[in-house]
DNA sequence: TTAACTGGAAAA
DNA sequence: TTTCCAGTTAAC
């Protein structure tokens, strides 16, 4: 066949009518020799769709066949366009039957997508039922030439570390000196660890990586934000050194993040510290997996597909045989599972140790006081704590945490403080004018003649919490004492030991030197009254994060009701304790992670239609569709035993492909999601 | 983005 | 019945 328009273009130009096209043709398809070895690269092509999520051949010319290895990137002709994707294999022959086109261009000799991580994007998106394409943004940063060009590194080898150090910094949490060790001798252990109150937390980690690394063997280390990331890499150049890691963070610019990334992945730096998106970065000799706090929600990716790093790291761990090290002063139900199962053993403090290290106690009315005094529970700041306050002063900074501002702007008893819920449906009430009736936020149900349920009382109130009113109060009570705020947008890192109060929201507790001399917990009954599923342990985990930055002998006081169980656990710092609880709580109710659970979420039509299709696994159950967050979207929830998870996430892919291929609207599919609000 | 394919209509 | 063309589909 010839081309018409190479072949007569001066008669196409003089039809009446039609455009002149511009006096460049298309050049005509030069051929090329492919190559004499393997001459078929299977890629993996960027496209979104989740039909086309898997690799396909394309013809290698002998020009190229050096450097289309698998991990490179490369530009190829796909459906007509120029995409992007990644050599993952090369062969000899090719089980495709018609001709295959040869590759583009190879971007560049850099293998960044490695064999384990090809491995690991394909399980986390099986995992999430979600496209390879969209997990491999998360795994690849994109390329910097002149980085690539000028980066350079030697590979840096562990200096001697004394084994006695190593150990010695697990010796309060038993058998953590035993973990080390076989972290030393290179062997795959697993651990939950359960930190006890005042615990350097980052000099702990940085001693498991060190042991890993001394085995020669590379580590990764995870943690909610760049705060704690700070604190980490500070204590890992305490102990083995600068030159020997790098911390992966998200705040970096696109040159410091490739940088970054090509040091781990040419092998040069093998102690990886990091945030989330960490979780893929492609660690050489992978010993250790370890991530600390994992119930942070931070932990949870909010794009498609949604992993969250414990997953990614379990994965990882699983295909690798490394070891792995969850820690936190909280436990999720998620790490207290892997305990139970007997997948990874706990490491704990003795419980004498603990009760040398915190004393809390609870003040705040009990039904008891309540039924003396039913304004009891309405005092935000009882005696009690504002005497541990006054006192504590006098030896150094006092931590009081307090919620987020805008967390509780609904409306709560005025006597007992139980928030106030709409008796149709249970959603929260709110005022939207000084002078209509308190409306629910969820069905709009106005309530005039209100009564509490709890109490019977009928009075209301705006629960008047947040950083900055509680600031301001305590500057008012205690006046000459310097009062800090941390939270939102102005976070501090750090206070000294003559900060006097710093107020802080859940999660922007700066850290103190030796630690503060008192930890107050605020309004602690605003969290158990969120409607979430995970309110509970998510309230623990806050009060425990806060009530660890004590010093050692220090005294904690929460706020709030004293029959609460949450609050019992953290009397008792017990948060294996009190996962147990939530897990058997959980297993009752069907929730994870005894089972799993995935949300399908799209306009009212498509998510119908897709139901409809959708071929569940046996013993599936699907809730709703209910209204979503979304305007317009409604969502089902889909549940199914723990066991026949895979399953469920199978059948949920092959929906998104079966859609994807004949272009039907899109529904948005969320495997394990973190909440549901 | 585009080559291959499909089906329906015009031409033979 | 063949040819042509526009719209659709798959995608190496």
């Amino acid at each position: 066949m010839t081309d018409p328009g190479a072949s007569q273009p001066e008669q196409q130009d003089l039809l009446p009518g039609l455009a002149p096209r511009p006096a460049s043709r298309r050049p005509a398809p030069v051929p090329v020799t492919t190559a004499a070895v393997d001459p078929v690269a299977r890629v993996l092509v960027d496209v979104a769709l989740a039909h086309l999520d898997r690799p396909f051949d394309y013809a290698v010319p002998e020009s190229m066949s050096e450097v289309a290895v698998p991990g490179v990137r490369v530009k190829v002709r796909f459906a007509g366009q120029e995409v992007q994707g990644y050599v993952v294999a090369r062969a000899a022959v090719s089980e495709h039957t018609g001709r295959l086109t040869p590759i583009r261009r190879v971007v560049s000799g850099e293998p960044v997508l490695s064999p384990e991580i090809t491995a690991l994007t394909h399980v986390v998106a099986q995992r999430y039922a979600g496209t390879r394409s969209d997990v491999l943004r998360l795994a690849v940063p994109p390329r910097h030439a002149t980085v690539e060009r000028a980066a350079a590194w030697e590979r840096a080898e562990p200096p001697q570390l004394d084994r006695a150090t190593l150990t010695g910094a697990w010796e309060h949490h038993p058998p953590g000196p035993a973990f080390v060790e076989g972290l030393l001798r290179g062997d795959p252990v697993r651990a939950v660890w359960s930190a006890a109150p005042a615990t350097d937390w980052p000099a702990l980690l940085a001693a498991a990586a060190a042991a890993s690394y001394a085995a020669g063997r590379g580590s990764l280390v995870l943690v909610p934000d760049g705060k704690d990331l700070d604190r980490v890499e500070a204590a890992v150049v305490d102990l083995v050194g600068a030159g020997h890691h790098v911390a992966l963070r998200a705040d970096s610019g696109p040159s410091r993040r490739y940088r970054d990334f090509l040091a781990v992945s040419r092998g040069a730096r093998r102690i990886v510290l990091g945030t989330r998106s960490a979780a893929f970065a492609p660690v050489h000799d992978l010993g250790l997996l370890a991530l600390w706090d994992d119930g942070d929600d931070l932990h949870s990716e909010p794009r498609a597909p949604y992993p969250h790093a414990r997953e990614v790291l379990l994965l990882r761990a699983e295909a690798q045989s490394a070891s792995v090290l969850l820690g936190g002063f909280a436990r999720t139900v998620e790490a207290e599972y892997l305990v139970r199962t007997g997948w990874a053993r706990e490491l704990l403090p003795p419980r004498d140790l603990v009760r040398q290290r915190v004393t809390v106690s609870i003040t705040g009315a009990s039904d008891r006081d309540l039924a003396r005094d039913p304004t009891a529970r309405s005092a935000r700041l009882p005696r009690q704590a504002s005497e541990l306050i006054r006192s504590a002063l006098a030896t150094g900074p006092v931590l009081v945490q307090t919620p987020r501002s805008g967390y509780a702007a609904s409306l709560a008893c005025e006597r007992c403080r139980t928030p106030a819920r709409c008796a149709t449906c249970s959603g929260p009430l709110r005022l939207t004018g000084p002078s209509t009736p308190p409306a629910c936020r969820w069905c709009g149900t106005e309530w005039l003649g209100w009564v509490c349920a709890e109490c019977g009382h009928r009075g209301l109130r705006a629960p008047v919490v947040g950083d900055a009113r509680t600031a301001e109060e305590l500057g008012r009570s205690f006046p000459g004492v310097r009062v800090l705020t941390s939270s939102g947008a102005s976070v501090l890192a750090t206070v000294t030991d003559r900060s006097g109060i710093v107020v802080a929201t859940p999660g922007a507790e700066p850290s103190a030197p030796d630690g503060y001399a008192a930890v107050v917990l605020l309004d602690t009954w605003l969290a158990l009254g969120r409607t979430d599923l995970r309110a509970q342990e998510e309230a623990v985990r806050r009060w425990l994060n806060a009530a660890a930055l004590v010093r050692p002998g220090g005294d904690v006081v929460a706020v709030g009701d004293p029959a609460s169980p949450a609050l019992q656990a953290l009397v008792r710092w017990d948060p294996a304790g009190f996962a147990r609880r939530e897990m058997a709580e959980r297993q009752s109710a069907h929730l994870p992670p005894a089972s799993r659970l995935a949300t399908v979420t799209g306009e009212p039509d498509a998510l119908e239609q897709a139901l409809a299709a959708f071929e569940a696994p046996a013993g599936a159950e699907v809730l709703g569709p209910v209204p979503s967050g979304d305007e317009g979207e409604v969502r089902a929830v889909i549940r199914v035993p723990r066991a026949l998870g895979p399953d469920l996430s199978a059948a949920l892919g092959d929906l998104q492909r079966t859609r994807s291929s004949r272009k039907l609207p899109a529904v948005r599919v969320q495997v394990d999601p973190p909440s549901l609000g």
